[in-house]
DNA sequence: CATTCATTCAATGTATTGATTGATTGATAG
DNA sequence: CTATCAATCAATCAATACATTGAATGAATG
């Protein structure tokens, strides 16, 4: 027997829904239009996005079958097709904040015992960076990151660090690191970082301590072998 | 007051986690998993994905939190995460199949009439294209086509189309034509799109009656201007 | 500790998607 | 008919997403 029934055409039209709503702009627009029919000027006002910008991504919900048009004059209407759209946008929504929700407790989990947990122990860091459970985040200066830097981190300067917390993943724990215990970068990014939400530790012994394995580290061979 | 509250954040995950529900091949692999534990190997087989393919889909859905993993030997074993997944594949399945009894009752509706509505006249064909409803199809040989056509169709050539059903929407009504009443390539794409179960109509005066606006209407002027 | 198996990573090419700009269409008012 | 306003189209560019390939990792087995 194949798997042919898995193949079905529907998985494609689901996931076609799916993308049409995997998109903040449309997601606002259909929150804007589920409440009575707009004209797109109004649409655009009240969400903010850009004029044509708006008409494409209302045609696109058009295509998808999620709202309807009426000309009304020159104006032309947008309302909310007819179907159980209000259902999977509440499903989706109800599954997002389940989701905030658990990354509410990882967060309350790490700041509540803060400074016993702030370090971050070498054998944790690995094990967690393969699990994908944290990202690594290199706040010294640009230049001695290129120098060499932890394998996988991502370099963000203290000094940017505030405007460039869209690249931070909001789901991980963040681990940052500077330049070694007396350095205090890492600890001004954490300051930074719980502030804003994130959970966030410090790998205290930051690029010098990675770079000299048996201080702490029992049987492991890094560049011996 | 600004409409600060609007762009929210939550939008942005919401939309994340739609965009990871926007591929056929995770939705499958998602029915799959919610059955049970499974290892990759297993999905792969039972999805006919490629294996790296499959492995890095896995991820995917693992980022977005919508499955766990654990390991068991060798072997990597994925199960679905806690939360309210199933709802939001239950609400996404039912607003396809509600779309689809919609495309299913425009179907019907065309069929259950099929010589008196087969053909389209103009008047409704300008006013349908206009309003996005129908996707117009040029049947003869692809030269004929570059050397002028109806404005926004596409061309697939009858011998091509059994093969190229895939580039034709699902959710609208098809118009072919060809070069005429007397042409017959229109009539046999009818049979082959409703045998697959497109609604379909036909233009049949074809190109000719494009080029003669003065045929059947009464006072648009077209090149007379 | 070399081999094998299951999985993941990394790199590449290609296709899609989204934002932006300026031109165009449709409907109304003067 | 022309001017004006609302909306859409068309074209372009940058960013992202996918599939595929071959290499690399991690755990078990002999």
């Amino acid at each position: 027997m194949k798997n042919a029934d898995v193949h079905h055409p529907i998985f494609d039209e689901i996931a076609d829904l799916a993308r049409t709503l995997g998109h903040a702009h449309r997601l606002v627009l259909l929150r804007h239009i589920a409440d009575g029919e707009l004209a797109v000027e109004q649409l655009t006002q009240l969400s903010g996005i850009a004029l044509a910008n708006t008409s494409q991504h209302l045609q696109h919900l058009k295509r998808a079958g999620l709202v309807q048009t009426r000309r009304d004059g020159k104006r032309v209407l947008y309302r909310l097709a007819d179907g159980p759209i209000e259902n999977v946008l509440t499903a989706l929504r109800s599954l997002a904040n389940h989701r905030r929700e658990q990354i509410r407790e990882l967060i309350n989990d790490t700041m509540s015992r803060p400074d016993r947990l702030e370090n971050i122990s070498r054998e944790e860091l690995v094990r967690r960076m393969r699990d994908d459970e944290i990202v690594l985040l290199d706040v010294r200066p640009q230049e001695e990151y290129a120098a060499g830097h932890l394998p996988g981190a991502i370099n963000i300067p203290v000094g940017e660090l505030e405007e460039r917390l869209a690249e931070l993943p909001r789901e991980k724990v963040i681990v940052a690191y500077c330049r070694g215990v007396q350095c205090v970068l890492s600890a001004d990014a954490l300051a930074i970082l719980r502030a804003r939400g994130w959970a966030s530790r410090r790998f205290e012994g930051g690029f010098p301590e990675w770079l000299t394995p048996s201080l702490d580290v029992d049987g492991m061979d890094y560049e011996s072998g």
